[in-house]
DNA sequence: GATATTTACTTGCAAAATGCAAGTGAAAGT
DNA sequence: ACTTTCACTTGCATTTTGCAAGTAAATATC
């Protein structure tokens, strides 16, 4: 799984996530997992913003091209898969933050509005909240879920 | 200023991001006008990916009607307009160095490995880091020459 | 054990977005 | 006057998206 011989663009590093993510559909994934603590097509496919069938499934082909989801195959159900993140996908958690950090700013509809708390706390240190982030991830419980109760 | 009323799949923070810039390339203009400090369709142009004549006007006039750039006319040359960037777009910047870390780590070729000062300030904070560049994006000056040098 | 249902997709097709080349028209330079 | 620069627009082929429908394997139900 080593290197994707993809021409890139350039090796700009805003590029180069761009790249990777960059599409109105892949980060939504990212929030489902780390938020919502999702981990099936079927999940995902029950998000508010309408994943297509078809679209969902290139995006967690793509995704897992670059390295920032794995497929597992559930031990219960042999239908499903989980997806979740690599290091390399949980380590997009802080700039998932800061684009929360900017949306709660901009949009007075806001649902981050709702967990000001979480919001604050990203502000004050974006990375130790990713840190405690990526745990909770690991140990598959919702983000939102501790944020909402506070 | 004209038509605000777009209808949002949904007001999720992260989905109010990918709205108004996810795509492949508004993220480059922002990059081109911080680190650049370019700001006219011609120096856009120019930029190392290589941005459609109409492409990149479709982006500039989406990026106006979020409210993250602004169009002026240049005193010394009618032909020109310049671009700058509102509160809106100068607050994406944390986004964007969170964009670059990531990439930093995980893009091996990356043109940010060679300001490893400018990665670890921001890696270390962020915020301070951005407020900073803001006054230098201000002020014209291109962030990226600052740091060469040191 | 046969049938129905759930799950994770794929396929077909129309519509939209993209990418390239070639204009266009106003302002600036010569 | 004319040529060039600049910021686009237009036309058109290709690619991507979005929706509906279909499929195949695994599980649940009868």
């Amino acid at each position: 799984m080593a290197n994707k011989n993809k021409d890139l663009r350039s090796h700009c590093p805003v590029n180069f996530g761009l790249e990777a993510f960059g599409d109105k559909w892949s980060l939504l994934i990212l929030r489902d997992i780390v938020f919502r603590a999702k981990c099936t097509y079927g999940d995902f496919l029950k998000s508010e913003e309408g994943f297509s069938t078809n679209i969902l499934a290139a995006r967690l082909e793509k995704l897992i091209e670059e390295g920032i989801l794995e497929k597992r195959p559930q031990e219960t159900d042999a239908r499903k898969d989980d997806y979740v993140l690599t290091q390399k996908g949980l380590d997009l958690i802080p700039v998932l933050f800061e684009i929360m950090v900017w949306s709660s700013k901009y949009d007075p509809e806001s649902e981050a509005r709702r967990i000001p708390g979480l919001i604050e706390a990203i502000t004050k240190d974006n990375r130790q909240v990713s840190r405690e982030a990526i745990e909770m991830v690991k140990a598959r419980k919702p983000l939102l879920g501790a944020y909402l109760r506070s």
